[in-house]
DNA sequence: TTTTCTTTGTGTAAAATTTACGCATTGAAA
DNA sequence: TTTCAATGCGTAAATTTTACACAAAGAAAA
């Protein structure tokens, strides 16, 4: 294991990081994949490096692949982070040694802890399809509600922070949910959906009338059953109607 | 010379690069600054390395000022461009023999010739400020208008529309003008400049109320005196107003 | 000197978009 | 069987955006 890591390492770009910020959407609540470091309590966005023959789009790819399993997922760049020090929480000295007690002495040592700056990407994935998988390097992988995400390690803090943005920012000429909702869902999940990305509330007649103008969506003749009072229509996103929204956008403009 | 460019070298990052698309507006046309490679006809953006103890836009204002002579001005991060081969125009290779002829053979084996990533940064500076000045690297330094840009080195072309498309987005929700446009100018200079980076014309009652809706405009009570037919009114940015917008963020929505 | 002609300065009406809101219907829960 | 919160659908008001006309300035032409 030890020797696969660093025949990894030395095939890849030391000073350049890829760190994914990955959303998912659950219970009416956005969320974040995060993952706790073995012998620590700090966690940390999943990341990793760009193999020396792989664009670092690819990387990002393969990296939210090994995450959660998923391909063909939306996963946009969205900045690089290129401060001199972008430790937080712990500094560099803290975490090595706290790293060093698992890991064993001097394992990181050139590998990892160098200056390096990160290429920020966000990802939108549908939470059901997801299993979150820790990996060597890790004890834990899992959701994390946005409100509830603790003091991270590094500047993922701030690079959350920033991912949201730049959703929120996308989200206002792009359409947004076909990989963040299941295949089939309601007009009220799809609005809470945007409400909750954007953080504020719409007249949902005025929302179904303005998404409905997009023409994306495909209204199914089934409705959901079993929950309280009058059952919505089921809709579906039309994948190909949806893609060419993507390439020409949209305008949200509520 | 050549000791101190290793010295540099030395202590920069050697697989990230910054690249400046430093845009300018004169005579009614957008420029890019654009340097030539001694020893070749190929032209590229200005760029360089991280310093070790400096972040990436400390670097890409280091670079703008070298280049332009300019600080404090509008400098932004746009994309990172992270390609497995990212020359275009010229291999590595051609390139690397035709450099060899100028500088000496192997002159720059280990120091910029392997792969890096590179993060792209827009500026938009005053056309008149600016005295292009090429470094010890390239023989000419000079603007270009943007539409006859030639096919450059590496994947500048791409960086350039990419910056290009940028700035588009960025127009449409923070004022553009004050560092393009000199201290005065006229309302129809103003709107020339919109026209241009947008690629379309706009009614000029309707562009002006828009402008001024966003009151950071101070008119003047000079004129443009000596041009030709009905002299206009100048103006000026309130820079406390403007910056407040640059905050806020403006709709520009024609 | 006078006339011409292009460019600028200003305001208002029409069109389109966005926002606000009413009421009937459904179906689980009381 | 009744209640009641959530859904489906449509229309009016408010706001924003677009279209457009005419007078005035001043350099250039006659």
């Amino acid at each position: 294991m030890e020797h696969n890591l660093r025949d990894y390492f030395e095939k890849t770009l030391k000073e350049v990081a890829i760190d994914c910020v990955i959303f998912g959407f659950h219970a009416g609540e956005l969320k974040v994949l995060l993952l706790k470091w073995k012998g620590t309590d700090g966690w940390s966005l999943p990341g990793g490096h760009i193999l020396l023959d792989e664009s670092a789009n690819d990387a990002a790819n393969r990296i939210l692949m090994e995450r959660t399993g998923l391909g063909e997922i939306f996963l946009q760049q969205y900045y690089t982070f290129g401060a001199v020090n972008r430790y937080t929480h712990y500094s560099e000295a803290e975490l090595l040694e706290k790293l060093e007690i698992t890991f064993g002495k001097g394992f990181f040592e050139g590998i990892i802890f160098r200056r390096t700056v990160s290429i920020g990407y966000f990802a939108l994935v549908e939470f059901d399809q997801v299993s979150p998988a820790p990996d060597w390097f890790t004890d834990e992988c899992r959701w994390w509600n946005l409100a509830d995400v603790p003091a991270l390690l590094f500047d993922h803090n701030e690079m959350i922070e920033r991912a949201l943005t730049a959703l929120r920012q996308h989200i206002r000429n792009q359409p947004v949910g076909y990989n963040l909702l299941p295949e089939k869902f309601t007009m009220p999940e799809l609005q809470r959906l945007y409400e909750t990305i954007l953080d504020r509330q719409f007249d949902r007649r005025n929302f179904q009338k303005l998404l409905m103008s997009y023409d994306i969506l495909e209204k199914l003749d089934e409705k959901r059953v079993g929950v309280a009072n009058k059952s919505p229509f089921l809709y579906r996103f039309d994948k190909l109607k949806y893609e060419r929204a993507m390439e020409t956008g949209v305008a949200f403009s509520m």
